[in-house]
DNA sequence: TTATCATATATAGATTATCTACATATGGAG
DNA sequence: CTCCATATGTAGATAATCTATATATGATAA
């Protein structure tokens, strides 16, 4: 349904981080499973998520590991860390926090339970 | 509390569109009233502030006018065009689109009303 | 009176998070 | 054997903020 992407900004690593979260993970899988779960309202680009999880990792948030699939192909999985778990929390809360004051200037009311 | 300010990113031309919704405001008084609509979790700067409505009057989003106030200080007012609160209604949607879509994701229900 | 603060608008340059476009490589299907 | 889906990656462009700076006036306090 293509959404305006400028709204996205800044939310896309606390998705990464609750994605992983349930399960580690591969780039390609994450793209997949964010466009599933959002009833196709995110289709996130390549070229966003693995600069991204390079990032992520970098910061201590994520770990990587290869591993070899049924079909031979090598595909790099992700792990969320325990200070990538601190900080997706913080990241809920800041979203929580966000949203609530928008929907406060929209006139309308946010019972978001996330 | 001071949000993450990346999480503003695309949503803060429907935050002024809808509050001249109401009624003609001049830029300093968005700030105000932004900040206290808000609760303060809304600090916009006057950097970001001004550039903005300019743009949005250059795409006919709004109209300015300078106005002499009381104490003899020239402000310059700005009211919404038909074709701002269009905008502002369509934003409004993929706001709700978006909201929704990161809930689904965090695993909370949605239920804004704006 | 004079210094400082709140009010009021504005621009320049830096930063950051996306995007598009490109590059590379493999497995499976036709 | 060719093309598409899978899979990861980088480079450069774009867009929306930010900070810093500039200017000017009215109000208030020393």
């Amino acid at each position: 349904m293509a959404i305006d992407k400028s709204l996205l900004t800044g939310s896309t690593s606390m998705l990464i981080l609750k994605l992983l979260d349930g399960t580690d993970m591969y780039g390609y899988q994450m793209i997949e499973e964010l466009r599933k779960k959002s009833n196709n309202a995110f289709d996130l680009k390549a070229g966003t998520l693995y600069p991204l999880l390079h990032t992520l990792e970098q910061k201590n948030m994520l770990t990587s590991y290869e591993e070899v699939a049924d079909n031979a192909r090598v595909r790099k999985y992700y792990s969320i860390t325990k200070h990538g778990r601190q900080q997706l929390k913080e990241k809920k809360e800041e979203w929580k926090v966000y949203t609530a004051a928008v929907n406060d200037v929209l006139g309308g009311a946010s019972f978001a339970t996330a």
